[in-house]
DNA sequence: ATTTTTGCAATGCAGTTGCATTGTAATAGA
DNA sequence: TCTATTACAATGCAACTGCATTGCAAAAAT
């Protein structure tokens, strides 16, 4: 069997592309033929790897969040053997990270929420009420009290919910521009200490 | 000069009709034919109060936030005589509010926030982050702890700001159907409680 | 009663869209 | 070497798009 290519790595180009012209031009922007052109391929070849553009957008989607979600566990795992705090305190500031690519995949993301309020079939590719993640978190927030000398206190999950959801809303504000980074870690941190006694 | 008609109730009739379709087909999927079906009037209509589809859409977007914006301040005024606390509470709880009309303006609210990370025009649309109402916020906030008996303590802006980060994402997982509203309000309460001492 | 301005309605049109179809170069297995 | 399969490339097409244009009925102003 003959010329065999690499699937992934040309899906990951036009999806690439794909991430280009949504911040761009929008989800609405994203025609067939601009992706070609942006991946610098034939229109052919994008309709080779997807039978439609329906597929196209969701694939490119769904490894923008995917993507997201990989450098939270990244920041996760680089601070393994650091006090829990520490590691609270970075996998929240993950999100808003100043780093130019993870702003992208931010603003993707937001780009992903906001289609899913008609596309049902798009908040699956949301995982951040991935039930883990909040009981990994909320034990990260006992032990940090715990390090701090700080009684427990309360329910840890919907502290720990409460978390997400605050850096989520941070992380729009960022991702719109309508909030520095500066400004949303400074939030963060307050909220933390409260939360840290 | 004849025939005078109301134009802004027209433009609120085409409006409906771009919100019912956004939030079926998604933005994306608002076409002048589709609008003026959806409204019952003719296409010409359409042209005759929208130079441009761009403009029928911001115009539409653009109303949904100011409605949104007014069920909060209504909820403010409902409980004028009430204590700061309840005050407090009811005013963010409007934006989680049961009301099926206050949910079709909060997912519009989540579509102009995705739409904004490529048009940064339609940033201006959204109002969270005037000051005005975080200082209010922060008033209510300083009232609710003295109500309480507990001393003051922090950053109230930043309080206020919490809050309000808080229930906007609350209020992007209600929309999206992630999380009940039910739910959302008790995460919602937890804060407070533990806010207000 | 006539005019003139407003508020549409209807149609036309060029451009773009997603997708189907067809053709073809390259290469792995026989 | 031959052949079958893969990976595209190129083109075609019907449907749809936003917008321009034109026509026309109703009513206020004269």
């Amino acid at each position: 069997m003959p010329k065999i290519v690499d699937h992934d790595q040309r899906r990951h180009r036009l999806a690439e592309a794909v991430w280009s012209l949504t911040l761009r031009d929008g989800l609405e922007g994203v025609t067939l033929r601009k992706v070609a052109v942006e991946a610098g391929v034939s229109m052919g070849q994008v309709q080779h790897y997807y039978a439609t553009r329906e597929q196209l957008v969701r694939d490119a989607l769904d490894r923008a969040v995917q993507a997201l979600n990989a450098r939270i566990d990244a920041a996760i795992r680089a601070t393994d053997s650091a006090s829990a705090e520490t590691t609270l305190r970075e996998c929240l500031r993950a999100l808003l990270s100043r780093d130019p690519e993870s702003l992208r995949l931010l603003q993707l993301s937001v780009a992903v929420v906001g289609r899913s309020i008609s596309d049902p079939a798009m908040v699956s590719v949301l995982a951040p009420g991935s039930s883990e993640l909040l009981e990994f978190t909320a034990t990260l927030i006992a032990a940090a009290r715990q390090e701090r000398g700080t009684p427990p206190r309360g329910n840890g999950l919907i502290d720990a919910d409460i978390c997400w959801s605050l850096i989520t809303s941070l992380g729009v504000d960022v991702a719109v521009g309508q909030r520095s980074p500066d400004d949303a870690l400074t939030v963060l941190d307050y909220h933390l200490d409260n939360l840290l006694g």
